[in-house]
RNA sequence: GGUCGCGUAGCUCAGCUGGAUAGAGCAUCUGCCUUCUAAGCAGACGGUCGAAGGUUCGAAUCCUUCCGCGAUCACCA
């Protein structure tokens, strides 16, 4: 039980004796530096409920805590602030009974009810940038939360392998070119078919263009410029099966999917499923069909099938064409039905989309809950902001992006730079040195993106490109290899180490701020947000600093406050690591 | 125009279900390496929390209106 849950038991019982009144709840916030306390009750909301003046009352309380319970140590009452003084040995009772448990904070009894987690899934026209980036540590991040916070997960992406996007590449491929395979040119298979998508953008600009100067109207020439209509044509061809062009399709997407492989694997993000759309676009048609059936949509003259969502605040959406065929919509709502029937565990699902997306996902939630699903309560839309360059918006068919590849190289280029100035790696082999520099730069890369609330969005300056001083990764990381440093160092006698010593305020602060661990992971969970892991990370490391720089650890005379040293710093250096691992960023022994 | 989100220090961000004098980092300026790693620590400077009303003992936080930025409202995905 943390201090918290006792002292509310505690207040209550002191107001029910003082006054003979039971208080419904008891609030409480953490005692402001600048005065002399572990943990503060706010008298203010008693005043519904106990007349008179918050001083006497808190006095009071403060009075009946002190003598009542062994744990308070003592009080002081400032406006209507009760702060309460915790004694040191419920510190080191905490410490001595997480001393030895492995992964303090996650929860360990796992529950049976999980949940699937939808992230990534890009198009596969082109390589993944700095946007998929932010889209896979964010949905990468929730999942370990969530598994951390005791539910099982299934990490999932649904890959959009079809449609004119994926054509334009390859018809572009087809006229310009030449043969070329990612072995031929060396260049990376997402990379080279992305070549070719910006190689149609060219293409079909110019032709427009052409079309304009010979007096076509612009919004005309932009839908028959010669060049789109081809390839419209390959779609069709696709969708009827024609058998170069899907042998053409599966080989350029193969290319892709080795490239995406990579980038994956240079992230640290992994699934356990994955779902193609050419493989559930037309699953989503038989619902519809039936739910027409049912009354939860009509069709109108033309055929189209819509719902209407006017009692909702929204409008009516489509959810299949006038010729039958599915939109994005009916996709997804066969998708989330297959996900269901293939894991029939699962009781809700993430959504990890941009908020670009809002809409779509209200409409979706929706629709599945109209067709009577029950976990249909249980959908989230972890709706992201866009990370836009001072520039504005990314266009991959414009070439305006930041891309995946180079910049975990950049990161990893500029750990290296500041490493070697650092110079402190000697007896490192060129291998751990560059082992390194990947933990160091992609730390900074990740945390950087993470620990922002996921609804912001994000302005991205290459120019400026990501710190690796003060609230960083590399900061965090830092703190973990000095730690291990003096680990390495130390003597282990846990014989010595002492349960009665008298704590050092900077020992008790840290030890405050490790109980925390547990409800910040709850707290994440809640809110899918992997930020408030970053930020809690960030205070515990600035805690040990301080603790570091003002207190000796290894030079402590007194063998048994020595010891505890050495555990709590070993201890704190485990919760970063914890913590760190919920972000998926390494921490390095040395650095 | 309707809907949704965002607006906190020069810049990048915290601020939990309303609570004490609004906190960090970067940048600028001071100190601290013969002692456990200075990617650090300690400090200074820097704020009409977009604006105005309202609710409350108490508002950056809740409500209303307005302003600014973004997204979205397709038989595109």
């Amino acid at each position: 039980m943390n201090i918290q849950e006792v002292l509310a038991q505690q207040v209550k019982a002191a107001v029910s004796s003082l006054y003979q009144i039971e208080l419904p709840t008891v609030e409480f916030q953490p005692t402001r530096k600048e005065f002399e306390g572990d943990i503060t009750v706010v008298v203010f909301p008693m005043l519904r409920f106990v007349k008179g003046n918050p001083v006497e009352i808190g006095t009071q309380i403060g009075t009946y805590l002190q003598e009542q319970v062994q744990e308070v140590a003592g009080f002081n009452v400032v406006k209507g602030f009760l702060n309460v003084v915790i004694n040191d040995q419920f510190y080191l009772d905490f410490f001595h009974s997480i001393l030895d448990e492995k992964d303090f904070g996650y929860v360990k009894d796992i529950s049976s009810d999980a949940v699937m987690v939808e992230y990534s899934s890009p198009n596969t026209n082109k390589p993944l940038h700095l946007g998929h980036i932010r889209n896979n540590l964010l949905g990468y991040s929730v999942s370990e939360i969530l598994k951390a916070s005791g539910k099982t997960v299934y990490k999932t992406q649904i890959i959009n392998d079809r449609g004119i996007h994926i054509c334009k590449s390859m018809l572009a491929w087809q006229k310009f070119g030449e043969g070329e395979t990612p072995e031929s040119s060396g260049l990376k298979g997402d990379h080279l078919v992305g070549k070719y998508y910006v190689a149609f953008d060219k293409a079909y600009k110019s032709q427009i263009q052409e079309l304009v100067n010979g007096g076509v109207d612009k919004e005309q020439a932009a839908k028959e410029a010669p060049i789109l209509m081809e390839a419209q044509a390959m779609l069709r061809k696709w969708e009827s099966g024609d058998e170069a062009t899907v042998a053409l399709w599966k080989t350029m997407n193969g290319w892709v999917y080795r490239g995406f492989d990579a980038t994956y694997k240079n992230l640290g993000v992994d699934f356990d499923k994955l779902y193609y759309e050419s493989d559930t676009y037309l699953l989503g048609r038989d619902v519809v069909k039936e739910g027409l059936e049912r009354g939860v949509f009509f069709r109108k003259e033309d055929g189209s099938v819509w719902i209407d969502l006017s009692d909702e605040g929204l409008d009516e959406k489509i959810v299949l064409r006038s010729d039958g065929t599915a939109v994005y919509m009916t996709q997804d709502i066969g998708t989330a039905i297959q996900r269901v029937t293939d894991f029939p565990d699962i009781k809700g699902l993430v959504y990890t989309v941009g908020n670009e997306q809002d809409y779509h996902f209200r409409v979706l939630f929706l629709i599945l809950q109209k067709l009577g699903y029950d976990w249909a309560q249980q959908l989230y839309h972890l709706s992201y902001g866009m990370v836009d360059l001072p520039s504005g918006k990314m266009k991959s068919r414009e070439g305006t992006v930041v891309d995946a590849d180079d910049l975990i190289q950049n990161m990893e280029e500029t750990a290296e730079e500041i490493s070697k100035e650092l110079g402190k790696l000697d007896g490192y082999s060129e291998e751990e040195k560059k082992k390194l520099y990947r933990t160091i730069g992609l730390g900074a890369l990740k945390y950087y993106i993470l620990k922002v609330d996921p609804k912001k969005r994000i302005l991205f300056n290459p120019e400026e490109s990501v710190d690796f001083q003060g609230n960083t990764g590399p900061f965090i990381q830092y703190t973990y290899a000095r730690i291990q440093s003096i680990l390495r160092k130390a003597n282990f006698d846990t014989g010595a180490l002492g349960k009665d010593v008298t704590l050092h305020p900077k020992e008790k602060e840290l030890l405050k701020q490790i109980q925390l661990f547990p409800e910040t992971i709850q707290l994440a969970a809640e809110n899918h947000s992997p930020a408030l892991i970053a930020n809690y990370t960030y205070d515990l490391v600035k805690e040990f600093n301080s603790f570091y720089q003002q207190v000796s650890i290894l030079g402590e005379p007194d063998e048994s406050k020595k010891q505890f040293r050495v555990q709590l710093s070993k201890k704190v250096g485990e919760v970063i690591q914890s913590a760190f691992r919920l972000l998926g960023i390494d921490v390095p022994e040395r650095m």
